[in-house]
RNA sequence: GGGCGAGUAGCUCAGCUGGUUGAGAGCGCUUGUCUUACAAACAAGAGGCCGCUGGUUCGACUCCAGCCUCGCCCACCA
């Protein structure tokens, strides 16, 4: 054994080691309770990065706790078929050919995903074994395998059948390169800057007449009338009236909304219900028509006249020329604001009003309403629960239909007079009128209403399985705060709908790892931090336990000193072990504690062990990891080897077998977090024919609970010494521990008596101060007077000491 | 505009329901020590208006109010 630790090889072998041996293994026949995370599926085409390492780090660290339990843990890994992210980069595969996807048409297309994912797809496994990740990998499920894709089917058809699903011709999101409507929750936002342009439709007799701010021009072609604010007096005379859209010249009402903003520019606002949202339940209020001029490849139509072909941007100047010439441009001034982009591609978005499937969620939200509400399911932090909450309260409808190419087709099929009919599998004619000419709906469906499947098809469901009777409910999921509404709630409300239960019990909503200075990683920044790369340089144990420090708070910035504090965690518990398994030849591994510092050591172990059991329960793996930390430092390493070395060297066989019997204890306490290295080390203890992933975690003992402070006369002995040259007196156990620990023949006493002696009186002045205050005295807790009155004596008896 | 969170040592962060940590940890810095597990170690030390201003209290890093700065999420300001 090397004085340094190197988690390279070691923890490759483990990783393999362990999931040949079977232990990541899940059975449905197999005993205890069950402990059970359906682990987010990453996309098929993704690469590891700092999210997922960090829930993997997080859950992993549970599901280990849980299986040394004895538990019956199932960890299901996975992949997301992610329908936009996958159809786009495959699409930029093709594009390199000078290809698109309309040249192979969709069949070849979809030919094209599958071959591009069996080449490049599912590598992510890969990084995640690298991490230690105790999934039952041969559980990998797909959300396009046939199963899984019949799951679909029977979600899609039980929530039609109930009358939840419809269509519906309403504004979307439009992505113009995608050529699909996305939902807002698939966009992203970005400041830019733009011109407003302030344009005057005047009233029909050449008198006057309304001034508009518009940001995008070429929409004035399918204005069908201005709106202003009910109670705008600069607009009391104009509503009602009728004003002349410039360039289409044609005439349009100025209507009254609450929705206008009167502040706003000029305070009236120009109608194109086919184009922005807000203007599109104006119009609806009003009853307005719904004309639009611009197409589905985000150019102008061909109801735009003369301007049909043109880029928006081309159109816009033509018209503000127009206006300008007759003197209707009043001003264009600049103007930051923040536009949508599809999150994919970045194209900017075009809200048109488009025929898609909707999931009304009036019904099906209840049940996980109350589920949230009865805390049946909670959030972690109870913050995010509270958001949970709200956001399910306020879930608009879902639009669940893409015009993807890629992803769960629609079970529903068109004849020719124009009846359909929803089946989980092809039809054979039209359930209304028996025609056999039948054509499937084209439409996918969203990614995530599979994900929302995920707790139960990976069971086996639709089918009543073994699996899905022993492992749901499950336990837990961990995810980032974006995904609450994305998925979170819609686990809880179709596994509520279609099994009659909650997925799990508890979310973790991790923080967010931001870049070392703080800004988002990302690819596109360069602020990215590639996890494999920091465990390549310091070990996926230092890794985890960098990760699980770091996540205590929402935004925490890439800290590799905590990755850092992890390794070094690990060397010295590798160094300690070198000393307790080369000091000793002892071959039993038994507590027989005959000493002080034995027994000290025992209860310290426990009570270490009782802190990480009630931080893991409550997701506190911060906590957890500085318990472990300060236990194998401060406890196990300087106080308690210090101690035992020479009794060890003099082969005390009671001490050797203690020794290695609360070595033992430490390794299963950290095995959670720091799975390789301790079995690494574990293999090494005498007699050891099992495996440290599945032996058990140490059982409550609190024989020793009388003597965890034991050690507090030597500690301050110790600390005197060093701030002043006085050695305290010590007698018998607490001598010997004193000098095997501070060695005062060899060391240099930094700080002087005198020094120290003021420090003291000062000490006591302010505790004295304190209790001869009558109302400290009278109102503070007992045990908080008492705890001064201790402090004060102790003072005082060091001060003794040293002779003030 | 709404919601959430953060501002404590040079840096990254603990400090949970007010007094029980003599304000702490890791990294960095200074000074010692090659002590037969570990110099990637051990020991000592320097370094803090605990964001600002008020309030409650015998007592506030901790509770309350207001303000300032930063981050994230959400939102239809044309």
């Amino acid at each position: 054994m090397e004085p340094l630790y190197r988690p390279e090889g070691v923890e490759e072998h483990w990783q393999t080691t362990w999931e040949q041996e079977g232990h990541y293994e899940a059975h449905a026949d197999a005993p205890g309770e069950t402990f059970v995370i359906a682990h987010p599926p990453p996309n098929v085409t993704g690469e590891l990065h700092m999210g997922h390492a960090l829930q993997l780090a997080l859950a992993d660290a549970l599901v280990r706790w849980r299986r040394m339990q004895g538990y019956n843990t199932l960890f299901q890994p996975g992949y997301d078929h992610a329908g936009i992210s996958t159809q786009n980069a495959v699409e930029k595969d093709l594009a390199r050919e000078g290809k698109t996807r309309k040249d192979l048409g969709r069949e070849a297309f979809e030919a094209r995903v599958w071959e591009w994912l069996r080449l490049y797809g599912r590598t992510i496994m890969t990084q995640f074994r690298r991490m230690g990740a105790s999934l039952d990998y041969r559980r990998e499920r797909f959300t396009m395998d046939d199963d899984y894709v019949r799951a679909v089917m029977r979600f899609f058809v039980h929530l039609y059948r109930k009358g939840w699903i419809y269509r519906a011709n309403r504004i979307i999101n439009w992505c113009p390169f995608h050529e699909t409507s996305l939902s807002d929750l698939e966009l992203i936002h970005v400041e830019r800057d733009d011109q407003l342009a302030y344009v005057t439709y005047p009233f029909p007799d050449g008198e006057g007449g309304v001034t508009i701010a518009t940001a995008r021009p070429a929409t004035i072609l399918a204005d069908v009338a201005v709106a202003v604010h009910p109670g705008d007096k600069r607009y009391q005379d104009a509503v009602g009236r009728e004003v002349v859209v410039p360039y289409v010249e044609h005439r349009v009402p100025v209507v009254a909304d609450d929705a206008v903003d009167p502040e706003f520019g000029t305070g009236a606002l120009k109608v194109t219900p086919g184009h922005d949202p807000l203007d599109f339940e104006i119009g609806r209020r009003h009853g307005l028509p719904e004309p639009m001029v611009v197409g589905p490849d985000g150019r102008m139509n061909e109801h735009a006249g003369d301007l049909a072909g043109l880029t928006q941007e081309e159109a816009g100047e033509r018209i503000l020329e127009w206006a300008r010439e007759r003197g209707q441009l009043e001003k264009v001034e600049p103007y930051r604001h923040s536009i949508a982009l599809c999150e994919r591609c970045e194209s900017r978005i075009e809200p048109l009003i488009s025929d898609q499937w909707w999931c009304a969620m009036g019904e099906l939200k209840k049940p996980a309403l109350e589920a949230l509400r009865s805390r049946r399911v909670r959030y972690h932090p109870e913050s995010q629960h509270r958001f949970a909450i709200d956001s399910l309260e306020n879930a608009p409808d879902w639009n669940i239909s893409r015009q993807l190419w890629w992803g769960h087709q629609i079970p529903v099929w068109h004849c020719p007079d124009g009846h359909i009919t929803v089946e989980e599998t092809e039809p054979e004619a039209c359930a209304e009128c028996g025609s056999t000419d039948l054509r499937r709906e084209e439409d996918v469906l969203d990614t995530w209403f599979s994900s929302a499947l995920w707790p139960f098809a990976t069971l086996g469901w639709p089918d009543d399985t073994p699996d899905l009777r022993r492992f749901y409910p499950g336990d837990l999921n961990t995810t980032a705060r974006e995904i609450i509404r994305l998925w979170e709630n819609r686990m809880i409300f179709s596994g509520l709908e279609m099994i009659g239960d909650i997925p799990f019990t508890d979310v973790i909503i991790h923080s967010t790892v931001l870049a070392p200075d703080g800004r988002r990683m990302s690819k596109s920044l360069g602020t990215g931090i590639d996890p494999l790369d920091v465990i390549g340089d310091h070990g996926a144990d230092a890794t985890r336990y960098g990760l699980c420090k770091m996540s205590s708070t929402q935004d925490v910035r890439f800290s590799y000193g905590a990755v850092e504090e992890g390794r070094k965690l690990a060397n010295k518990l590798w160094n300690v072990s070198r000393l307790l398994l080369t000091a000793t030849d002892a071959t039993e591994v038994e507590a027989r504690p005959q000493a002080i510092e034995e027994r000290w050591i025992l209860a310290r172990i426990d009570r270490a062990r009782a802190t990480v059991e009630e931080t893991f329960a409550q997701f506190d793996f911060a906590r957890a990891v500085q318990t472990l930390y300060r236990l194998t430092f401060d406890d196990f390493c300087d106080w308690y080897a210090e101690a035992i070395k020479p009794r060890l060297y003099e082969q005390d066989a009671d001490a050797g077998a203690t020794a290695l019997a609360a070595l033992e204890r430490l390794l299963r306490l950290l095995h959670p977090v720091l799975p390789h290295v301790t079995e690494e080390i574990w293999t090494n203890l005498p007699a050891r024919e099992d495996r440290l992933i599945v032996s058990s975690w140490p059982a409550e003992d609190r024989r020793f609970d009388a003597d965890a402070d034991a050690l507090e006369r030597v500690q301050d002995a110790a600390a005197i010494f060093l701030r002043s040259g006085v050695l305290v007196e010590l007698a018998g156990d607490e001598r010997r521990i004193f000098e095997a620990k501070v060695r005062p023949e060899r060391v240099q006493v930094n700080g002087n008596a005198e020094a120290e002696r003021e420090r003291l009186r000062n000490e006591i002045a302010r505790a004295e101060g304190m209790l001869g205050n009558e109302r400290f005295v009278r109102n503070a807790p007992p045990d908080v007077v008492e705890g001064e009155r201790e402090k004060l004596a102790r003072y005082r008896r060091e001060l003794d000491a040293l002779g003030g």
